[in-house]
RNA sequence: GGAGAGGUGGCUGAGUGGCCGAAAGCGGCGGUCUUGAAAACCGUUGAGGGUUUAUCCCCUCCCAGGGUUCGAAUCCCUGCUUCUCCGCCA
């Protein structure tokens, strides 16, 4: 949700902004419906101080003895009068809420305009892009005899699912671990675990709702629920209605959760292997941070994803995404790009966002800045530290050899029981 | 799943129809005192919104949503939620 006062103080300035997301914003039906809301608020609080103020002269009227009979006749059809006007407010309130949630957040002014992904730029390159001597498998030829299984998970559930079995989910068990100790003990998050399934107010809170439904899993319950489609929601809704202390800032969360997308929309794409699945596992990084500090978190929680990637010594570029890739809630989003052999070419593994004061108005969520002494919107920011399951394809897929093997990197070692290669 | 008791400001807690945005205490902030600190004393201290250049002024908020009333923290209904006991359970 944007500022409504950025509306109000300077129409044109949010539409060119909105313009740069390719975002069709009607400013002649929100200034007509903007003077209908100024009247009518007026109007209606006109109304509601003379109602309190006739209800409290009755009172003291009362006290003293005298006849209120009169007052009473007086004050007959304010009653009506304000609920009209109350009836009218909300109404327009309502219509007013709903065109502006449908707004998307205003760009950081270094984002690059563009259409789609392939507008990103390229901010840097990391890792040397292996070379082999014979034909590279995928993951999904690496993985058959390894147990990594789409027809059983097909069978129990549906296709975009997989059943891991063996050395392989035991590997993807001690990506997640090395993940989370490293921004535990390295980079100073604190490990969080939440609920996986979470009501709408949290998935507004977050932008998601009432927007991206179709992306969700909707759970019957009443009211309903939803499969969180990442743990930045969870997350990110701790802070909702709550004006953090000072002292407290920033507060920095680290939370393994498996993740559940509809993929509604995404038929013919990636349907080979387990790049996208409706259940995927993944290590999140969630700041709170107050404005000043935003746009240095963001740079050093996309280095504590970059950092993961290093420790596996897997090669991959840092983008910015452009105005038409960027996110619903995002002012400015940083992907990080592994690259697989399989594929031969980079893909996301890591999408780390700096949603600067969107989310937090949604929700509340603030901070009391101790130069005021006042509450302000706080800044929120998130990543992929990383995505598990892509980061086992990574692995698998960058530390094959010829017979089909994989070798386990260095990093990972501690955690695999002594197996060095997967069979 | 069954039974009962609650939900009031940062916290504890009073308030059963008007003078209540809300006593008192704690905490926070400012001051007096002190070489400094503590103690003591004095003062101050919720959030959101409207209007306005601004001050002022006004509106809303005592879990949420409805209702009764000229008037609701207080009465009624529904929901959510917390605690206690019983049952079940990893």
């Amino acid at each position: 949700m944007l500022d409504p006062r950025l509306f109000r103080s300077d129409l044109e300035h949010v539409k060119q902004q909105l313009d740069r997301r390719s975002y069709a914003f009607d400013a002649i039906a929100y200034e007509a419906l903007e003077s209908r809301r100024k009247d009518v608020q007026i109007k209606t609080q006109e109304l509601q101080n003379e109602k309190n103020i006739s209800a409290k002269s009755i009172g003291l009227a009362k006290a003293k003895g005298d006849d209120i009979k009169p007052l009473l006749d007086q004050v007959q059809h304010l009653g009506e009068q304000l609920k009209t006007a109350e009836t009218e407010l909300s109404e327009i309130q309502q219509e007013m809420t709903v065109l502006m949630e449908a707004i998307p957040n205003i760009l950081d002014e270094i984002v690059p305009a563009g259409k789609s992904e392939d507008d990103n730029v390229e901010i840097s390159c990391w890792g040397k892009i292996p070379e082999f001597s014979f034909p590279v498998k995928d993951h999904v030829d690496l993985g058959e005899s390894k147990g990594l299984d789409f027809e059983l998970a097909a069978k129990i559930t549906s296709a975009r699912f997989a059943v891991l079995q063996g050395p392989l989910a035991r590997l993807q068990r001690a990506i997640i671990q090395l993940m989370l100790n490293t921004h535990i003990e390295e980079h100073g998050y604190s490990e969080t675990y939440v609920p996986f399934l979470v009501n709408a107010d949290s998935l507004y809170g977050t932008g998601q709702l009432p927007k991206f439904e179709a992306d969700l899993f909707k759970v019957n319950n009443d009211p309903d629920f939803y499969l969180i489609p990442t743990a930045e929601v969870p997350v990110t809704n701790i802070v909702r209605d709550v004006i953090v202390d000072a002292k407290e800032m920033p507060l920095k969360f680290v939370c393994h959760t498996p993740c559940f997308r509809s993929e509604a929309g995404a038929y013919g794409r990636d349907v080979r292997g387990m790049i996208r699945q409706h259940q995927f596992e993944k290590v999140e990084m969630v700041q709170i941070v107050s404005a000043k500090d935003s746009e240095k978190a963001h740079e050093e929680l996309t280095n504590h994803a970059e950092n993961i990637l290093k420790k596996l010594n897997l090669a991959y570029r840092k983008v910015l995404l452009c105005a038409g890739d960027t996110g619903f809630s995002s002012s400015k989003t940083y992907d990080l790009e592994v690259w697989l052999p399989g594929q031969n070419k980079y893909r996301e593994i890591s999408s780390c966002s700096n949603f600067k004061d969107f989310q937090a108005r949604r929700m509340q969520a603030r901070w009391r800045n101790p130069e005021s002494g006042k509450p302000e919107l706080v800044h929120t920011i998130n990543g992929s530290g990383l995505a598990a399951g892509r980061t086992l394809i990574a692995v698998m897929e960058n530390y094959q050899d010829e017979q089909g093997r994989i070798h386990i990197p260095e990093a990972l070692r501690p955690y695999m029981g002594g197996v060095e290669i997967i069979e």
